[in-house]
DNA sequence: CCTGAGCCTAAG
DNA sequence: CATCGCTTAGGCTCAGG
């Protein structure tokens, strides 16, 4: 065994859980031995140590070897590798112990998931590493369980990548040759499963350890494969292990069509029909793009969406020119910047048809001035993502379905995207203008869009400006033209940021025009009359339509620049457009640009940099359950945290917003797997503290899910943003030291359940060899230790050492700490209550002393109360508010002695009649307030046991009871 | 009056 | 077959303290 296994044995032994260490029932060639996807994740999965049997029967050898790896890692190798074992677990304190109720009274638990539990056999079970949690207690569903498995498995994919990254690359990165594709290795190779997977892993691939119906792959690795299962694998990308090493050794992905194991019609290319002959109109690129359903419940959905999508590539791209553009100044430090006085001259530089020019020139087959061409997926109901100025002729436009504008051009001519060669022809403009040196300034605006400013020194020769700057713009143009090879930039220049745009307007196609010779308002105003209002930035068609319906007369048609002027004034463009938009306005009708834009040229760092990131998806958004949901959930948090993290923020507030079927919307809309007619709704919420923890973010997300009460099948689209964005702390975990540390680098340190979560085989050399090095080592916990609450580890933490003194000491602020890992609602929630406890701490004193008084004389309390006999506007929950806060007041008032029988009837009745309005979310948020308030209560004063033992109990009999028979709630959100 | 949530708008 | 309707930032409105 060396140091490779080592590797293969740490990042997968938690795959199986039920199998460690085991000796495989079966042969690895034999068909049965990996399984098939439909056979469920569990008893499918290929042990990850199988292998060891075929070495030794016994598992000394496996340690020889592992305390031989072990001892050469460094100290903090060593630790890192033992911490990450450990994950925290995804908590929900939600309903006492059952973490995600929210899920399990929903629908009961998934039959296809909970068959999956049972192949686990009985001698595997004493065998289990003690990591395995045990089903229902930790996990919402199996699902869940294996997301979080799959989770860790690629955390110590990282960690492994790094770790040979650092000691045989010098910390490079090696070259990410297989970014996106997700490999799984079926059978045996050569070079073996392991070998395969540090190859995978190192070069940027992600390693699958098992096949299963949720969890699916791009490619994959085979020698060779029975009849049956080329079949099962026919819409796979099923390669020889040979496409691994080949394309290792070309350093580049090669095309795996030449490596197909599967030879059949279907897996061969096209391409061999037209060879020579590179005009292969209408088909669709070959590699890369297979031929992957497109189901948003599949694992790469999101992945293979995104490699398709216009608009996606084009937010991307915009975010990484603004990244790129602020390092560029963090790098050389200095940054001009244009202050209020300075006379500049802006360039606006814009390819003409973009897209549409690119892709044209890259099938080399078609005439860019004589042809109608356009860019688009399909055939019918696909947009258009760009047409050329033949196609506009015809009154073709941008975003128009290819349907609607072969109506208008019968010869339209649709091309494929081609995201690579934008990118390509992209960086070749940026390069140019870099290479310009007439340039103070260069502000990437988008893809294909660049501002370019000019400082001009005192020059009052406007005929001399305007002559230099017509030369500068002539000459990138024709450097653009010569070095793309055929595309055209249109430039627009003018003595302010709004002026460049109109200017860069009329240039287009393929023009430039140049405005610096206005020597008075007059010139400009004449320049500015005909525009059109559409043409100003940052106007579009909703603040047109204002303007015509409230300040423009009837007959005015076409709103230009020059009609608005004598038509309105500032004060009226505010009272109908709202105080920003209004002055907005009125400074461009005299050519002027308004605050905001001019921020990009005061301060554009602050102008490019990141607040917000997220994800979007409005198209195939189609789902029967709750539980696919929240996967996809999990899955798109997964996204932006890693992104996150990537950059090093954290963030204190997301939001979820979806789109939702009109309810008189057809289910399937006319476009394909469009998301048609939708009402948006949003909910954000905060963490007490910023995080960039996906189990916390995804968490919150999955909860706003369920307030906002949206049945799955009528989800249409999915929105999670993360606000706020903030530079993550550098988290300095050890004191410093008194005479003043040299040390700058933070010693990783053990955490205290990371040792417990080592698998068995490795903790006792790990063990031995951390004391070898005088590392403390964690005491074993006697039993199985039980999951709390965050609040109850609160408790545990704030009460461990006085819990014998029978002191009750209440702390006097809250643990932000603490606080943030709970859902925002429940901060909330708590920090109230928190303010109200210190108040009346005395009372709740005395209260305790007569308990037994108060218990003899207790009464029905929320008869009492005046809402209670307004229990019909408590039903109807007009006033959610006020039902919280009575709730909350109730559970206060009677949580030493108990909650009234009659209450309880009462309130039951309430619950009941809610569950039967299909509002059974709102039971939940009822449900979620109890429990926070119960946990609070237990925290600070945990005295009063009886009565909050009798509440406790109610929640988890009575709550939970509704909860799960509500009948309209599964039916809703079960379909 | 200030603040924040939940919309809307715009751009490429 | 279809088809890939994103992402970021600012502004408006209204409710609540």
């Amino acid at each position: 065994m060396n140091e490779d296994e080592l590797a293969e044995l740490l990042s997968s032994s938690e795959t199986n859980p039920s199998s460690f260490p085991h000796t495989p029932r079966r042969q690895a060639a034999s068909p049965e031995a990996v399984g098939s996807p439909d056979n469920g994740a569990l008893h499918t999965q290929e042990s990850p140590l199988s292998h060891y049997s075929t070495l030794n029967d016994t598992t000394a050898l496996v340690h020889t070897q592992q305390q031989r790896i072990l001892s050469t890692l460094d100290d903090d190798s060593l630790l890192q590798l033992v911490n990450s074992f450990h994950r925290p677990v995804e908590r929900q304190p939600i309903l006492g112990d059952e973490p995600d109720s929210g899920v399990g009274w929903a629908g009961g638990a998934d039959p296809a998931l909970s068959t999956a539990s049972s192949p686990q056999s009985p001698e595997d079970a004493d065998s289990g590493p003690a990591v395995s949690p045990p089903p229902n207690t930790d996990y919402a569903s199996y699902g869940e369980y294996f997301a979080h498995k799959k989770n860790q498995q690629q955390h110590r994919d990282a960690y492994v990548k790094r770790l040979y990254q650092d000691t045989l690359n010098n910390g490079q990165e090696f070259s990410p040759i297989f970014k996106d594709c997700i490999i799984y290795v079926n059978g045996r190779t050569d070079p073996d499963r392991l070998q395969l997977h540090q190859k995978i892993i190192l070069h940027g691939g992600q390693f699958m350890h098992f096949l299963s119906g949720k969890t699916s792959v791009t490619h994959i690795v085979a020698s060779n494969l029975t009849s049956k299962k080329k079949l099962e694998f026919a819409k796979y990308k099923v390669v020889t292990p040979a496409w691994i090493v080949d394309s290792i050794a070309a350093d580049k992905r090669l095309p795996w069509q030449k490596y197909a194991l599967i030879t059949g019609d279907e897996a061969q290319p096209k391409l061999t029909l037209n060879n020579g002959n590179p005009q292969r109109k209408d088909s669709p690129p070959s590699d890369s793009a297979a031929t992957f359903t497109l189901d948003c419940k599949h694992p790469s959905f999101l992945e293979s969406f995104f490699a398709k999508s216009r608009l996606h590539h084009l937010s991307t791209w915009k975010a990484d020119l603004r990244a790129h553009f602020s390092d560029k100044f963090v790098e050389h430090g200095k940054l001009q910047r244009v202050s209020e006085d300075d006379n500049v001259a802006i360039f606006h530089v814009d390819f003409d048809c973009f897209f549409a020019t690119v892709s044209a020139l890259s099938n080399n087959c078609y005439n860019l001035h004589k042809d109608a061409l356009a860019v688009a997926h399909g055939t019918s109901t696909s947009e258009i993502a760009s047409c050329n100025y033949v196609a506009r002729s015809f009154g073709v436009k941008n975003g128009m379905w290819v349907r609607s504008a072969r109506r208008l051009c019968p010869q339209l001519i649709c091309i494929p995207y081609n995201f690579e060669q934008y990118e390509i022809n992209s960086k070749l403009l940026y390069q140019i203008l870099d290479e310009t040196s007439s340039f103070d300034m260069i502000l990437p605006l988008s893809i294909d869009e660049a501002i370019c400013v000019k400082k001009l020194h005192s020059s009052p020769h406007f005929d001399e400006v305007q002559t230099e700057c017509e030369q500068i713009a002539s000459s990138i143009r024709q450097r653009v033209l010569e070095v793309t090879g055929g595309c055209t930039v249109s430039i627009g220049c003018g003595a302010s940021l709004v002026c460049a745009r109109l200017a860069l307007k009329s240039a287009k196609p393929d023009g430039q025009c140049i405005v610096m010779n206005m020597t008075d308002q007059s010139q400009i105003d004449d320049f500015l009359s005909g525009v059109h209002l559409k043409d100003l930035p940052g106007i579009g068609a909703s603040i047109v339509d204002k303007v015509v319906r409230q300040i423009l007369p009837e007959y005015v048609k076409v709103p230009t620049i020059g009609e608005l002027k004598t038509h309105s004034s500032l004060q009226l463009l505010t009272s109908k457009l709202g105080v920003r938009t209004g002055r907005k306005v009125h400074l461009f009708l005299s050519g002027k640009d308004d605050e905001e834009s001019c921020r990009i040229l005061r301060n554009p760092i602050d102008f490019f940099a990141r607040k917000s990131i997220s994800v979007d998806i409005n198209y195939a958004i189609r789902f029967d359950t709750i539980h696919e949901i929240d996967d996809f959930i999990s899955r798109v948090c997964d996204h932006l945290c890693s992104k996150i993290m990537d950059l090093g923020l954290v963030t204190p507030q997301v939001t979820l917003k979806i789109l939702r079927r009109c309810a008189h919307a057809p289910i399937e809309p006319a476009k394909y797997l469009g998301c048609g007619e939708c009402d948006s709704f949003s909910r954000s919420s905060r963490f007490g503290l910023p995080t960039d923890q996906v189990g916390l973010i995804a968490t919150e997300i999955k909860s706003s899910f369920r307030m906002l009460a949206c049945p799955p099948a009528d989800l249409r689209g999915l929105a999670i943003q993360l606000n706020q964005l903030e530079k993550k702390a550098i988290q300095i975990n050890q004191q410093r030291l008194p005479f003043g540390g040299l040390s700058t680098i933070p010693k990783p340190v053990l955490k205290p359940d990371s040792f417990n979560s080592l698998p068995p085989i490795l903790k006792e050399d790990v063990r031995a060899e951390l004391s070898k090095r005088r590392i403390e080592v964690p005491q074993s916990p006697a039993g199985k230790r039980k999951i709390s609450s965050p609040v109850k580890e609160y408790w545990d933490r704030f009460h461990g050492k006085q819990q014998g003194t029978g002191e009750q000491k209440l702390p006097s602020s809250l643990d932000e700490d603490f606080m943030s890992h709970l859902p925002s609602q429940i901060q909330r929630e708590i920090r109230r209550d928190h303010a109200i406890v210190k108040k009346t701490r005395s009372s709740v004193r005395k209260n305790l002393v007569h308990k037994e008084e108060i218990v003899e004389t207790r009464k029905p309390w929320l008869e009492t109360r005046s809402t209670l006999n307004e229990i019909d506007t408590f039903q109807t929950l007009t006033r959610p508010r006020e039902v919280c806060t009575l709730i909350g007041a109730w559970i206060d008032q009677t949580v030493s002695i108990g909650p009234h029988k009659d209450d309880l009837d009462l309130f039951d009745n309430y619950l009941k009649k809610l569950a039967s309005k299909n509002r059974t979310h709102q039971v939940l948020l009822i449900a979620k307030l109890m429990s926070s308030r119960l946990e609070y209560h237990s925290t600070f004063a945990p005295s009063n046991q009886r009565g909050r033992q009798e509440w406790e109990e109610y929640l988890l009999r009575r709550m939970t009871a509704i909860l799960n028979s509500s009948t309209k709630y599964p039916r809703v959100f079960d379909i």
